[in-house]
DNA sequence: CTAAGTTTCCGAAACCTTATGGAAACCAAG
DNA sequence: CTTGGTTTCCATAAGGTTTCGGAAACTTAG
């Protein structure tokens, strides 16, 4: 069902028949009234690669997202819910979005070069950023549009969405105000952008009460309950204890407080545990987590904005979002003991 | 850059260049060798939109996934852990995944239709399908490659996985093991396939062992948390009170959790709570909840064998998967009051 | 050296759409 | 009826790839 038999059925040209589907000024206004009739009878849809061969630069109107190992992601709230946001907006804006898991690497960069060769995407949208990462060597190189969450070096030529850098300091002034001096922190893998300038962001909030984090109550974790479990257990046996768990982020807190219930360890009579990104789970936990709220369903419209904005050449929204947040208080946090 | 490009560099046809890149017969040996040099160093990429132009019937090597309003999607555990699956499943085969949100009705077909057209998908994978499913009907109609969780009508044409019809038995058998018998229920919203064949087993399995699920405790509550927690609200306020709340999903269940929490009511002393999929949250509320394990996971994973084989035409996997389930007691569950 | 067979190559056509420049038809005014 | 301007249409080419049928070159056997 090409273009050809539309305009045998009309008796009238192939090329008036394209341009009246097209709805070009060149053609009369009844003609293309039949066109579209005849078109939709028939059943006739465009042949896409014959158009994007013709009309040359196309768009795919689609962004890209390649994630190493789904099961660290989409089981992961904040993750889904930033995806949510990010697909959302796309779609608003009749894009959509592709997904595929790199295999290998993080740093794999062949799912990047097969989409873009097959001009299925029009850029793409990085996350988890780590400090050194080849996918922005990669991307840049290519003269790709991309955008990440978390800056990665200091002050970068692609558009991004961070976190302001005071974004801890709010939580730090609660827990200094019920008393905490001595607070452990459990942190993503520091090779991650996010997880290096958020503990920075916190031990710098923390410096302005005079109070110094102590490297033996910082944990390096990964980013899910589990490790969050295992490294609350960790704290949890110090001595001593430390007054204050800050997680950061709410998977770890969640398994956080479930390593202090399992160890009978009550919060927050006896320590206080601290979460963030606000994701739906920590409303319903037992206690319900005190978190830092930053949505993730905004970062995801934000960067896809971003993103869209790189690949039109529009300007919607600013190349470097820096996201404030706000601390939500619940009751996992109290006085001291 | 083109082939033409590169078949003069070679002087050599177009025609034998083609065939050399793509490695067919009909071309020495050593000419392939220096056409893939050449290629190489003058970067030439095919252009695949005029390669499927002229190839005509290819494959765009992605499934679609469109759905109703993204939150109550990604958000939502269970649907996570199904998307990681087949994301993980897909790229596995050299698929990927494409996602849409459907703006209007759940039965909006727009997006299908598009992405077809474009030939940017090569099949579709329905969740949350209902009872009566337009998109069924249009994917039917189109002659599309097409699999759903949940089967919708009773024997349909095309693959699916669903549960197997005694589904709710071991859980039912726990519980009545248990002394309940006065058994309340929150289903998800009865025009979804699933909820309504796992309603009918929870009632069969209830049958066997002569209890009839009161009308009265049964509650058609959404798929969230939130809504969970309405329904046990309105649950925990009835007199005589239920001794069990069985939620037909694990979100609705730790809503039921905390809204016992909330009023008062002790999780597993005087009320029992199960739920359903057992996502990775149910490890970590409080108390820990029993629930069916039947993995999203896994669904999400068959379900992309499934359509593989319809499109590819291979048999990997049943056309028709029943999903068996174990029980997973932990501790929200306990002898009734 | 010739005949037949095999390997390697080539020109032209095809895939389907859109852009271009110009032709035909139409209309109004002189 | 002619002129000039406007609207509507068409034939052709172009875009990059692969396929088809056949031609050229080379190899082997007689």
């Amino acid at each position: 069902m090409t273009l050809h038999d539309v305009a045998r059925e009309l008796g009238i040209s192939v090329t008036q028949t394209s341009r009246a589907l097209n709805d070009k000024w060149d053609v009369a206004e009844k003609t293309k009234a039949r066109a579209r009739a005849v078109a939709a009878e028939l059943g006739y849809v465009p042949n896409l690669e014959a158009r994007r061969l013709r009309i040359g630069g196309s768009r795919a109107n689609a962004i890209g997202l390649v994630l190493p190992q789904s099961e660290l992601y989409f089981s992961n709230a904040f993750f889904a819910e930033l995806l949510s946001g990010l697909v959302a907006t796309a779609t608003a804006r009749q894009y959509e979005v592709r997904l595929a898991v790199s295999i290998g690497s993080a740093n794999d960069v062949k799912h990047y070069r097969r989409a873009l060769a097959a001009r299925q995407v029009d850029g793409f949208v990085l996350v988890r950023t780590e400090i050194e990462d080849g996918r922005v060597d990669f991307l840049t190189e290519a003269d790709i549009p991309f955008v990440t969450f978390g800056r990665g070096r200091a002050d970068p030529p692609f558009p991004f969405v961070d976190d302001v850098d005071y974004v801890m300091r709010p939580l730090v002034e609660h827990l200094v105000g019920l008393g905490h001096r001595r607070i452990a922190c459990i942190i993503e893998p520091r090779r991650f952008s996010m997880s290096h300038y958020r503990f920075r962001s916190l031990r710098d909030a923390a410096a302005e009460h005079e109070i110094a984090i102590d490297q033996r109550l910082v944990v390096e974790a990964d980013f899910g309950q589990d490790s969050g479990y295992e490294a609350a257990q960790f704290l949890l046996s110090q001595r001593p204890r430390p007054t204050a768990i800050v997680a950061l982020n709410d998977l770890l807190a969640l398994g956080a407080l479930a390593a202090a219930r399992d160890a009978g360890v009550r919060v927050p009579e006896n320590v206080s545990v601290t979460g963030f990104d606000d994701i739906t789970a920590t409303r319903y936990s037992t206690p319900s987590l005190t978190t830092v709220r930053r949505s993730p369903r905004t970062v995801g419209e934000t960067m896809c904005l971003q993103l869209l904005d790189l690949v039109n050449g529009t300007s919607e929204v600013d190349r470097q979002v820096f996201l404030d947040a706000d601390l939500v208080i619940r009751d996992s946090t109290g006085p001291a003991p």
